[in-house]
DNA sequence: TGAAATGTTGGGGCG
DNA sequence: ACGCCCCAACATTTC
């Protein structure tokens, strides 16, 4: 028996129940296609996470004795070669839910013999639903629902120690790229994460994660969206801490990352049931925004030049590093469409350029969340203002002056707002709209296309 | 997982 | 002692 294990979005050995199927009583062979029509939508620094996790996975796998095959190509095309040339009967593959990947599955599986395990969310999009056979379009109702029948342990496996693989497979190389300094790609650096994060921070999770100046959050959203790290060993862990919190705050917390880990399933969800999303408002009546759109205002939010430290700091923050803060992240986008009354659209898009953890669904969602065009209750007039949100969950400025270092000499009662001030800095711009008068604008705008 | 506008209450300064 | 004003603190409504 021969089977190939298409790897996709599971970039692990460990709780990888995709693997072991393919792998029973079986020679294996474990293939990761280079898309095009994948890749040229990733910008390279994803591309470079990507393939250097794919570089520790081809190790992790040779110490088991199997090695990577890596092609090129279509995958329709790629898989019934490599069909032919192994004499595999069977592919396996984890499922995959975006619409990208919902088309391509359907499509391969009327020509060739391909298995989808569903093991990348704890439910299926289809096992959640109400009781009228609609899904859920909020998320606590959802959420409630997606725990009642979570099963009693998700059975998280270790990594097999030895792989049997069909020999002889050519394998193009693993494009080389630099590695990111603040994000170690691959499965041995997600759970190493992961340790570190269960061992203390999440049990002050709930008070720490919106804090911009603390490392509370857990920062594994590039590992979970590779699958370096399993969305449901994360869920596991998650449970498990909230079962062994020994007062109500520490469970409150692990609750509370059960609860984002659950988010992030939601709009897996949303996406599957509602592809029309990815183009157009979940709540169409949106889609008559008159947006503004002016482009010099985009870039200057592109390149954390806007005048409003908090926002600035996170926009550097993500060019520095491909990642931003989540608050942060409420912050700019409230900030693009409330403020600048820009396409969500366009933020959506920068983002999906510049994030290590770039995710069609979750940014989608969150992008819609923050437009109040989308799924939640998320109402047209929760405006961010960018100085209470900085003074709140920035205190002492400690965050902006980290990524805007032009204002690192400046007081905390300074540091958010200098204009107030009447403080000027000649390397630091102006803000570029006053909050005020944008709040109202945006009211405006937001009413115009309701009615 | 919002914030501003508006309303209510109560303490303190002061004539 | 009392009424008036101011305003902070908190609550409710509105966007």
């Amino acid at each position: 028996m021969k089977t190939i294990w298409w790897i996709r979005r599971d970039l692990r050995l460990g709780d990888n129940l995709t693997l072991q199927a393919a792998s029973r009583e079986a020679q294996v062979l474990p293939v990761f296609i280079l898309d095009p029509r994948l890749l040229t939508g990733t910008p390279a620094r994803r591309q470079a996470f990507l393939f250097n996790g794919l570089q520790t996975l081809a190790a992790d796998l040779q110490m088991r004795g199997s090695n990577l095959v890596i092609r090129r190509g279509d995958p329709a095309k790629i898989l019934a070669e490599l069909i032919a040339d192994s004499g595999a009967q069977t592919v396996f593959a984890e499922e995959d839910f975006t619409p990208y990947a919902v088309q391509r599955d359907k499509a391969i599986a009327e020509q060739l013999p391909l298995t989808l395990i569903q093991r990348q969310l704890v439910h299926h999009p289809m096992a959640v639903l109400k009781s009228n056979g609609q899904p859920y379009t909020i998320y606590t109702p959802f959420s409630k629902t997606w725990k009642s029948i979570m099963p009693g342990s998700l059975h998280p496996t270790p990594a097999p120690d030895t792989i049997s693989t069909i020999p002889g497979i050519t394998s193009d190389p693993i494009p080389a790229r630099s590695t990111e300094q603040l994000f170690p790609a691959g499965e041995a650096e997600a759970n190493k994460r992961l340790t570190s994060f269960l061992d203390e921070r999440i049990y002050d999770y709930g008070e720490n994660r919106n804090r911009l100046d603390i490392d509370g959050t857990s920062a594994l959203s590039p590992y979970l969206h590779f699958g370096m790290l399993g969305l449901r060993s994360a869920v596991d862990y998650a449970r498990q801490a909230i079962s062994v919190s020994h007062n109500e705050e520490s469970r409150k917390s692990s609750q509370t990352w059960l609860n984002e880990l659950i988010w992030r399933e939601f709009y897996i969800h949303i996406l599957y049931h509602f592809p029309h999303v990815q183009k157009n408002s979940f709540r169409t009546q949106y889609d008559q925004i008159q947006w503004r759109n002016d482009p010099d205002e985009f870039e200057a939010w592109k390149q954390g030049q806007t005048g409003y430290p908090v926002v600035d700091a996170a926009m550097r923050q993500m060019l520095a590093t491909g990642w931003m803060h989540n608050r942060a992240r409420m912050i700019v986008a409230s900030f693009l469409v409330k403020d600048l009354l820009i396409d969500w659209r366009w933020g959506e898009h920068w983002f999906m350029q510049n994030l290590l953890d770039g995710d069609v669904a979750a940014n989608n969602g969150g992008w819609q969340w923050t437009a109040g065009t989308g799924t939640d209750a998320a109402p047209y007039f929760r405006i961010f203002n960018p100085l209470l949100q900085s003074k709140k969950f920035d205190p002492q400025g400690v965050y902006i002056k980290k990524w805007v270092p032009e204002l690192a000499h400046l007081d905390a009662n300074i540091i958010h707002a200098p204009w107030e001030k009447n403080i000027t800095l000649a390397n630091y711009p102006e803000p570029v709209v006053d909050h005020k008068f944008a709040r109202q604008r945006t009211l405006e705008a937001y009413k115009n296309a309701r009615s």
